[in-house]
DNA sequence: ATGGTTTGTGTAATCGTGTGCACAATGCAT
DNA sequence: ATGCATTGTGCACACGATTACACAAACCAT
């Protein structure tokens, strides 16, 4: 590498010190193209020398295939999400495909920023935000056909899903509450009204119905830890109840210390707590939730699976589906 | 919008139908440039009518400025760096700038990944991870000469840099540790020997020779909540040490944990244990760590203070230095 | 009425690659 | 030696936008 050259070198610049022209240059690059071994090493070599790498963004404009996925998330931070954005991170790079990070929960116009996105020509599109209507990606991305992978089943040739399934797990674990004398159950949402905060407490409802019990109460926090803290406050104390479904494990773990600190009350013979998502940090020992967890791995395997599928072209929106299971820890 | 049109219409395309030159399109789009604002007004709304948008990408060829923004990070759920990622990233976003999240820890060639960004023509490069070495990222990304943000200052005329202080503030918490009567210090590092980590250490270490003390163990983690168990499960058992200054504020969350569980030691009577970052989880009330924190909101600024420069093309490498403050919390 | 400025639009070149087509050179079989 | 398949390379255009330049129309001042 020689050093200080200020401006990246050009395709025809290394042409004509390579002594061939510009096309050639283009297919040493190219993996099976049709050129002389020789050549092909040679300009490799003054390649090097000079620092050139072919540039993406006229590559991509001539592909139509920018090599750029899009990440709709809710929240970087989030570790309900975390885990998964950085497998799917790691996946994607492994095949050479660059993610976009789109950040919607603080975003004010969060269909702005999706359209900005779209104009990048992004081969593919992931959606884990429950903030976004499934509607909504569709209309701004359909112009360029990326795939959409997205929880939300929707019925869209462009979409395929994730479906998931936890009702199984969901019935076996309000059994062992309720079996361990629990009685009053309150489910704490992360959102007011997204589609996979109604899909999981429906399992959770259905597995109380079919015993002859049903939710006492309802609050909606943000997922956060503080919400889950303060609303946890209100419902032991205000409800009474004794058992708290929570929309993920970091308001579960907001809701056991609101228990503990304002109520002096300890999981789980007191009061029964369950967290949802099943993140790394759910089994550290100071907090060793029980938690109906999706396999992360496996989920983010689909994604991947997904995203192949549509880049061998294979027609047609699919869909997978995947199932949770319990965690069992000591605060239910 | 009308529907089910599969292609991305085409500024060409677009002139046709409302006839006019795909130059007045363009300049319909880019806010000053000479356009009668009727021609301007029609235009748009035959654009909103096909759904076009501007392809970013051949824009971007021309400009010779992509608006992508590479994120050098170790991780993405790593609770360490996630804020400051999700507070730059809602930034970038606000400017209209999409980031390329470039994860590095799990990548075996940290190099080719960066090489692989450094094709997109990417404006600036923000340098998080203390796993790459600044002089490769100015190596690989000095031909497009974007902006390189980082923590380790470098004689450089492409590097900005934001250095952090944390010196005072770390001598304030081994103050009250040492008045609180423990003697025997110990330091966990989160990797084996990066910059920042050695910078961190030394603050620490000033402070201990200043009163005649110094470390009297040092463990090698890799900021992770197992790690920081594991590790304080040895300087606790074997070297009977009664303080643990860990690198992170998730080690040290594990070594809380240990101390409790497996030693049955607890803070801060029996052994003190401080983190470094001030996330937020180390506010949380199951933690309430005395942790070394820096201001994520002025960390971020500062970034964005350095991008602004850029953008600005005021010449030449600037660097910003902030100072840490102490949480203190229950745990020291 | 006329010269000069301003305004709005079209033409054509450009950004850096990829690739179909044409063509020369080479290898091989007869 | 000739006909044919194969290999390697260059030319030229396409990808979809931006923009310098040219130019017509409109406007204004004298």
């Amino acid at each position: 590498m020689s050093g200080m050259s200020r401006r990246r070198i050009t395709s025809k610049e290394l042409a004509k010190l390579a002594g061939v022209s510009s096309a050639t240059i283009s297919r040493a690059f190219s993996p099976d193209s049709r050129i002389g071994s020789a050549t092909r090493d040679r300009i490799l070599a003054v390649a090097r020398e000079h620092g050139y790498q072919p540039n993406a963004i006229a590559r991509s404009l001539n592909n139509q295939r920018s090599r750029l996925v899009a990440l709709v998330v809710n929240a970087i931070g989030n570790p309900c999400e975390a885990e998964e954005q950085q497998l799917l991170v790691h996946r994607l790079q492994a095949r050479q495909l660059l993610p976009i990070i789109l950040c919607c929960a603080d975003h004010s116009d969060r269909l702005q920023l999706m359209r900005l996105a779209s104009t990048y020509q992004v081969d593919h599109v992931v959606v884990f935000s429950d903030m976004v209507s499934m509607q909504d990606a569709v209309d701004i991305f359909h112009t360029t056909k990326p795939i959409i992978v997205s929880f939300e089943p929707l019925e869209n040739e462009n979409v395929s899903s994730i479906r998931i399934d936890g009702a199984e797990a969901a019935d076996g674990i309000i059994d062992k509450i309720v079996r361990d004398g629990k009685k009053r159950f309150a489910y704490l949402s992360g959102t007011n009204s997204s589609w996979i905060d109604k899909l999981r407490r429906k399992w959770f409802a259905d597995a109380l119905t079919k015993r002859g019990l049903a939710f006492e109460a309802q609050a909606f926090g943000d997922y956060s830890y503080d919400s889950g803290f303060k609303e946890a406050v209100l419902l032991l104390h205000r409800d009474k109840v004794d058992a708290i479904i929570c929309g993920n494990d970091v308001m579960a773990i907001g809701a056991r210390d609101a228990a503990r600190r304002v109520l002096g009350k300890n999981t789980p013979d007191d009061i029964a707590i369950v967290g949802q998502d099943g993140i790394a940090m759910a089994a550290w020992d100071c907090n060793d939730l029980t938690t109906l967890s999706l396999d992360h791995v496996a989920f983010i395997d689909a994604v991947v699976e997904l995203i192949e599928r549509h880049d061998a072209e294979i027609e047609g929106p699919h869909s997978i589906t995947l199932t949770c299971t319990a965690r069992w820890g000591s605060t239910a």
